[in-house]
This record gives structure tokens, sequence and C-alpha cells, in this order.
DNA sequence: TAGCTGTGCCCCGGCCATAT
DNA sequence: ATATGGCCGGGGCACAGCTA
């Protein structure tokens, strides 16, 4: 690849798309009218010899090369960023900054109050923008690498730390626990993991399949849970008991 | 039908060669 | 050194075509 036949603006006009995936809104992003974003998505699309974008429901999506592309285009992008900036630290009293958190409902429920007290006292300009999870126990890797999340807060017991692209560290370890009304006929002995399976009930399960770690321990010990209800919702799970 | 992308045409500004 | 004219690339406007 001929660098000289870059234009930094085109980096930026990929950035933006990957990030608005709709080629007006990138443009608007940028301050460009919507022929010349795609414009230069079409000197990109000359320049590597892929489509990179593709029409899709509401805008456009990335090719699997755009994708790989990603996190190379935006970490150079960020260099320029601090290079010409002068290595300005992360200043939380001046930062205008939009941080995308992909979490549970129920740990949105538990942090978000902290957080926005946080928020307000040390980074009155940043905005936090919280979406759900796709999937219980799993990373979302793919949401992370594309910016499309900068931070995912959950359980992700086959996270890999050796993966460069994301940074892994506890925040906060929680058991799971059975929530069952008052007076209900087990809540007057030791619950052991039969009467668990047994009774009928409600679980925060995202997906169907494959099934989550409680079904793989139930099974490795011959049991299979009476599950009438199934959530991608704590509170809602917490709301049937 | 609305919202989206792509394209053709035109204009503007920067670059370069040349003239003064 | 400065001015001038031609060329080229990029952006905006208008509009056509596509798709959910």
């Amino acid at each position: 690849m001929n660098l000289q036949a870059v234009d930094l603006n085109l980096l930026l006009a990929m950035e933006a798309l990957l990030e608005e995936r709709n080629v007006s809104r990138a443009a608007r992003r940028l301050g460009l009218s919507q022929p010349a974003m795609s414009n230069a998505l079409a000197r990109l699309r000359g320049l590597l010899n892929d489509p990179l974008f593709v029409r899709a429901p509401g805008g456009v999506a990335p090719t699997p090369r755009a994708e790989r592309m990603a996190p190379g285009v935006r970490a150079g992008l960020e260099q320029f960023r601090r290079a010409l900036d002068g290595v300005r630290e992360f200043d939380p009293s001046s930062s205008s900054r939009t941080f995308r958190i992909a979490l549970s409902d129920h740990a949105e429920w538990l942090l978000a109050p902290h957080l926005l007290r946080a928020v307000e006292r040390e980074a009155p300009g940043v905005r936090v923008q919280c979406k759900r999870l796709d999937a219980l126990f799993v990373l979302p890797e793919a949401e992370l690498r594309m910016g499309a999340a900068d931070i995912a807060i959950g359980f992700f017991p086959d996270a890999r730390t050796a993966d460069e692209s994301t940074r892994l560290e506890t925040v906060a370890e929680e058991e799971h626990v059975v929530v069952m009304r008052r007076g209900h006929p087990l809540s007057r002995r030791t619950l052991t993991i039969e009467d668990y399976a047994a009774a009928p009930h409600a679980a925060v399960i995202y997906r169907p399949e494959p099934w989550g770690l409680i079904d793989q321990e139930l099974a490795a010990r011959g049991l299979r849970r009476n599950l009438r209800l199934a959530s991608p919702h704590f509170l809602t799970v917490l709301h049937t008991a």
C-alpha cells in the first residue's frame, strides 16, 4: 500500500462510517454533505479494492475487510490525535466524550446511579450511553473491537485475557441466588440442588441455545431444571417471584 | 412512500509551470 | 519574487435508483 495515495480524511471518513454505519450520519458527523461522504467511500473502495461497506437496513454494514481494518484505523487515528494534542492525558473535568457501556439490565440498575453521581462530580461534560448485552456470559468482542461499546460489564467466563484488543479486569464478585416469594414451601427448608431443579421457576436467559452455565452444571449432575419462563431481563424475572 | 445511497455536473481552491 | 493561467481533486447540489 502506497501511503502517499491515502488521504488522512479518508481514514476519518472510514472511522465515522464504522461508528455510524450510515453514510448520511457519517457525513453530518464530519461536517460534510452526504455526496461528499459517498465520494470518500468510493475513493476508499478504489484504494482498497473492496466494497468496505454494503447496503444494510438503515444504512450500510462493514464488510469483513472493513471489520479487520477497523482496530488499526481507530488505533492509528488515536495515535495521530494524541500526537497532535501533545500527548494530552485524559482529563475527566474537560472531556465531552460519550462512553458506551454494554451491560445487563440488573448491572445497569445497580451501577447507573453511582456512575451518574461520579460523572456529575468529576466529569460534567461526559455522557454515558448504556446498552444491553446481546448475550449473557459472552464477551461482546466485536462490539468492543468496532468501538460500538467502550466497556462491557458482565460475567464472561470464556473471555481470553491474551487477546490484545481487549483488557479484562475484575470489578466485582457476585453469587447466583434463588429468589422466591415469602411463604413459598421451599423457603421453610434448606434448598437442595434437586429442589431447585424440580421447582417451576423463571430465569434470566438471553438465548435458548446454547445452554448456560447453570444448565451445564445441572446436566453434569443428571438433572434438568423445570424452567417456565426465560427472559433476558433480570428485573422481569425478579418480579415473577 | 420515506429514507437511503450513488452519480453527474458544476464550482472552488490548491498546485504547478510559465511569464513578467 | 510575484502574477497568471491551466489542471486536478474534492465538495455541494440536484436528482435518479434502490429498498424496507
